[in-house]
DNA sequence: ACTGGTTTAGTACCAGGTTCTAAGATGTAC
DNA sequence: GTACATCTTAGAACCTGGTACTAAACCAGT
């Protein structure tokens, strides 16, 4: 029993595995067809290869959707904001997990910084409507995986109605900066002023 | 039959619709026990309700999940290349869909355009790593709902090994800038060289 | 006492499985 | 060839979490 002409059932499995990765949401029946064994041999197949079954694979993906739902305010603010004084200053604590690094470096990624920077500038501001018009921002040192990101931002000035804020971030890990921007935020109380040409480009949660 | 002293059922049907939003895990029998009413009653309320079965429900979540998954490489570089000369110059696509923008304006959330042309500024160097080290950016023009975004990066010099290019960025919809951007990126063939106050933040996928 | 919405009970049935037992098929080794 | 092992298929019993449908019981108002 060398493996000589023994590879149809790995080469079977190889293929189940990649099919039901490309549709999660595909049955026993279905594989039948498509690999043309029968359904015991999909399930002894699936035992090998600790695949579960349909409902259970939906339940997991379910999940994991419904954590991150719940954990990961991705599309909001990003970063817990844990300290706010409307145009004066705040702090937001943003943890770097699997998902915020390169797999390789386990280094985080620049524009999750970038974002929880920017959307604190932009959380700080007292307006109905707070846009990023500009910033400029320096990577100061790599954060890595596990890493626990704290960002302060101060509004150094305020001028008049329709007109712009000036917002340093500095943001650490531990005594340590790691990231510093000054962005120029936009900023009105009334609707949107003008889309053509604006500076608009950021608003409030 | 006024509605005098008929809320029961009401409320009930009320409170199932909260225990459902807030744990879709839950079987119609965990129900009967919250509830107090037979499992008939559940499944009743149910239907008056239109809340899917269990298991529709978990189907529904994970082809979120998946849809996201498949359609946001939100993790990897943001935007597809479709043009790529290392060390020259390279673009981007990005088009602006739900998740990107803020809800009430419809207007794309700063940081996406910017994690575009920062991953484009890196893709673009032609090194094992390239980390971006600063970035002088400015959003001309809010990005809306629906709109696709190209990013052309160019590189504009290249000092020798273990040392840093410059890489400006524009991105447009139609003819019309809405995002420029200046990166430092810190380029290196070998492995990264000091970790300690370096520039390093970014490196390839 | 009759009516009508509400609740409960019960049965048949279904999808998409698990678990187990057992029988063929296909080598392969000697 | 025959014995052994692996692989594949078949079949039946059982499970969960339901749907669909029928029917009875429970109020409450009038």
């Amino acid at each position: 029993m060398r493996d000589i002409e023994r590879l149809p059932k790995r080469q079977r499995q190889q293929q189940l595995v990649h099919i039901i990765e490309d549709n999660p949401f595909i049955t026993d029946q279905e594989l039948t067809r498509m690999l043309r064994v029968s359904i015991q041999t999909i399930r002894l197949d699936r035992m090998e290869l600790g695949i579960p079954e349909l409902r259970e694979r939906l339940k997991l993906m379910a999940e994991r959707t419904y954590d991150q739902v719940r954990s990961l305010p991705l599309h909001e603010v990003i970063g817990d904001i844990i300290d706010l004084q409307l145009d004066k200053s705040g702090i937001s604590i943003f943890e770097i997990s699997e998902e915020h690094v390169f797999s390789r470096t386990q280094i985080a990624r620049g524009h999750h910084l970038f974002a929880q920077a920017n959307s604190l500038a932009v959380a700080v501001i007292n307006d109905e409507i707070a846009l990023t018009a500009s910033a400029d921002i320096r990577f100061v040192r790599s954060v890595k995986l596990g890493e626990k990101c704290i960002a302060k931002a101060y509004v150094r000035s305020i001028s008049g109605e329709r007109s712009k804020a000036k917002v340093e971030v500095f943001s650490y890990v531990g005594e340590e900066l790691v990231f510093q921007g000054h962005f120029i935020i936009f900023r009105s109380t009334t609707e949107i002023v003008s889309v053509e040409g604006g500076y608009s480009h950021e608003d409030r949660h």
